[in-house]
DNA sequence: AATACATATGAATTAGATTTCATATGAATA
DNA sequence: TATTCATATGAAATCTAATTCATATGTATT
C-alpha cells in the first residue's frame, strides 16, 4: 500500500457524474440505458465514468443478453459516504459545499 | 446534503501532496516548516494544499508565536483511509494503483 | 521602528481529468 | 448474414485544479 492507492481512489470519485451514478445504483442494479436516462447525460459520458469506476472495483458488471448490468460494490462506498455525511453534518452547518464557503465551485 | 458535498470532499483529497500531508500529520501535529521539510516540497505549494484541506475541516490550525500548527481532524479521515486500505487489500492484489492497471497515472 | 522569520495569497501557467464526437464491438433478431 | 440495439473505445478539445512565482501579511526580535 502506498500513497498512490489513496489519492487515486479519491481521484476516481472526485466527479459529480460519478457521484450521480453511485447514488443511482445505491438501491438497485441497473443497465447502462437506465443509468443514462436517470442521470440525464450522454451515453459515452456515462460509459467512460462507469469504466473508471469499474477499474477501481467501485462498481461491477454482469452481462445479460445485450445489456450490461452495473451494480455497486457497497462494502467500501456506502460506509464512506456515511462518513462524509457525518462530517458535513458536524462541519458544514453553514451550507458549506452548497455555496462558496469551501472555496470550490459547485456543478 | 446533496451530491456536491460528496464529490467536493473527494475532490479535495484527490491529490498526492495532500495525501502526503495527511500522512505526515497522522501521528503528530506539526507546523508548516516541518511539513515542508518532511514532504520535501516548496512552501507555497504546501500552504495552498493546507488551505483547501482546512476549508473542508480535514485539518485544523492553531497559532503558536509566529508558527502555525496544523493538526488532523482524525474523525473522518482515519476511518476513511482504513476503508480504502481494506478495499485495496481485497481488490488490488494485482499491484493495482501501483501500476497502470487502474487506468490512471501515478505521481 | 526596522528587520527577520513564518506563512499566506493572487494571478498566470501547467497538468491532468472530463467531455465530446465519431467510430467500433458484440449480442440479438429478422 | 444483414441489421439493429446496447454499450465501449479513442483521440482531440475543453475544463478545472495544482503549480509556480512574486508578493503580502503578521509575529517576534533587535
Amino acid at each position: 500500500m502506498n500513497n498512490n492507492t489513496y489519492y487515486l481512489f479519491f481521484t476516481n470519485l472526485a466527479n459529480p457524474l460519478k457521484m450521480d451514478i453511485i447514488f443511482c445504483l445505491r438501491d438497485k442494479e441497473k443497465n447502462v440505458s437506465e443509468i443514462i436516462k436517470e442521470c440525464g447525460v450522454e451515453q459515452s459520458k456515462v460509459s467512460h465514468a462507469l469504466s473508471s469506476l469499474k477499474a477501481c472495483n467501485i462498481v461491477q458488471v454482469k452481462q445479460e443478453g445485450k445489456e450490461r448490468i452495473y451494480f455497486l460494490n457497497k462494502d467500501t462506498i456506502v460506509p464512506m459516504l456515511k462518513l462524509i455525511e457525518k462530517h458535513a453534518n458536524v462541519h458544514c452547518k453553514c451550507k458549506c459545499c452548497d455555496n462558496e464557503t469551501c472555496g470550490r465551485r459547485k456543478k
